[in-house]
DNA sequence: GCATAATGCAAGCAAGCACTTGCATTATCA
DNA sequence: TGATAATGCAAGTGCTTGCTTGCATTATGC
């Protein structure tokens, strides 16, 4: 039983991976499973044998990117005496996941409605911990008395994911409209989401 | 060849009607031609005497919202004498059309990497006309003395539609977590954001 | 070296898909 | 009424899909 243990596991994660690419790539009704046996270099028919079903693997992918963010989140300690940049590095950390999952997260965007138990998961095992992360990062700044206090922060959380995962569906997007650069919309749009909640409103210079 | 434009106009219009709603309920590759046929009432071969191809078809609906979006805009005259009355109008219709949309949203997200020309499509025909007209709204404002000037206004623009699309997807999830009502959401972030660019920072009182 | 488990291969199945064809039926309008 | 155009209907074509079966081949560990 231990034998074979390796190269099952190599089997088993290459089916994964390629799976990963070909969903984020063809979509979940784009995917099929002989494109994605092929891209994992194995035959259609160990697809079957590892997992059962078309819906298992998604299942299995899923899984393997909830638990790479749920380390990314975890290896994530914010600047707690300077507002501003703590704030910058949650933006750049939550930009690096949306941009690296790209795909699967457009997709599930797109079927979010149409697999409802799915993107629960999604949600559940996703989204849900960064919200609370950076909701008791907020909780900090305003005890410290760097952040208003009449604010209302589960909307300020959704607020500050939202023009970051906005940002990334445009910039990855085929008509990019280029009038910026990514480097300059995120020190741009954090700082104004900062200059907005924070309680001393100086001005910002630029 | 006038006395068949009723009836026919009417079979188009109602293939349209469907083909609209099962492109957004199902996605481009979930839809299929008899549903789109049995949703408008009509025979499937019906379908493909008017449009020829499945692919057609998706252009007439896309054409059809692209237009019905264009009349949403010139329509809106926002508040150029209250700044922050102005952006909330700009939230609400904005808002109203991104519900309004909701599922093709979603698609055209899912599917945009895979139908480049389609997503260029609609963004030159809804997205661009938006910005300018909220970039315009902008700079009306700096020049009134409400806005900072040093501001780039085309991220300020992207922000703000950002994490109104944002909080559309969210509350149309199938796992909306409810913490906040949507008339919440948008006094409370659309006050941020302007708190964050307006000149004289006051402090918003609740 | 040998049993056992994992993989490959060729073929196929049943279903669903976009799309077509041929013909009967209905509505339109002069 | 009668020609013409739009629609319905039944059937079918060729392709792709998820998934299965049977059997040969390879690797693994004692």
């Amino acid at each position: 039983m231990e034998r074979s243990k390796d190269s099952e596991k190599s089997c088993k994660r290459r089916l994964v991976e390629a799976a990963r690419e070909v969903f984020a790539r063809e979509g979940l009704k784009g995917a099929t499973t002989r494109e994605i046996a092929r891209e994992a270099g194995v035959n259609e028919v160990t697809l079957f044998r590892h997992f059962e079903s078309k819906a298992n693997l998604l299942n299995a992918v899923l899984k393997q990117v909830a638990d790479r963010q749920t380390l990314t989140l975890a290896d994530l300690q914010p600047d707690a005496d300077d507002f501003r940049a703590g704030l910058m590095e949650y933006a750049r950390t939550y930009g690096r996941m949306l941009y690296a999952d790209e795909g699967l997260i457009r997709t599930l965007i797109g079927e979010a409605n149409r697999y409802p138990e799915l993107a629960e998961t999604i949600t559940h095992r996703c989204a849900v911990p960064w919200r609370e992360s950076l909701q008791q990062y907020l909780r900090t700044q305003q005890t410290a008395g760097n952040v208003r206090k009449n604010l209302v922060l589960p909307v300020m959380v959704d607020m500050f994911t939202g023009f970051l995962l906005a940002a990334m569906l445009r910039q990855t997007s085929p008509w990019k409209t280029e009038d910026y650069t990514e480097h300059e919309y995120l020190a741009e749009s954090v700082g104004v989401f900062a200059c907005g909640i924070e309680t001393t409103n100086q001005q910002k210079r630029k």
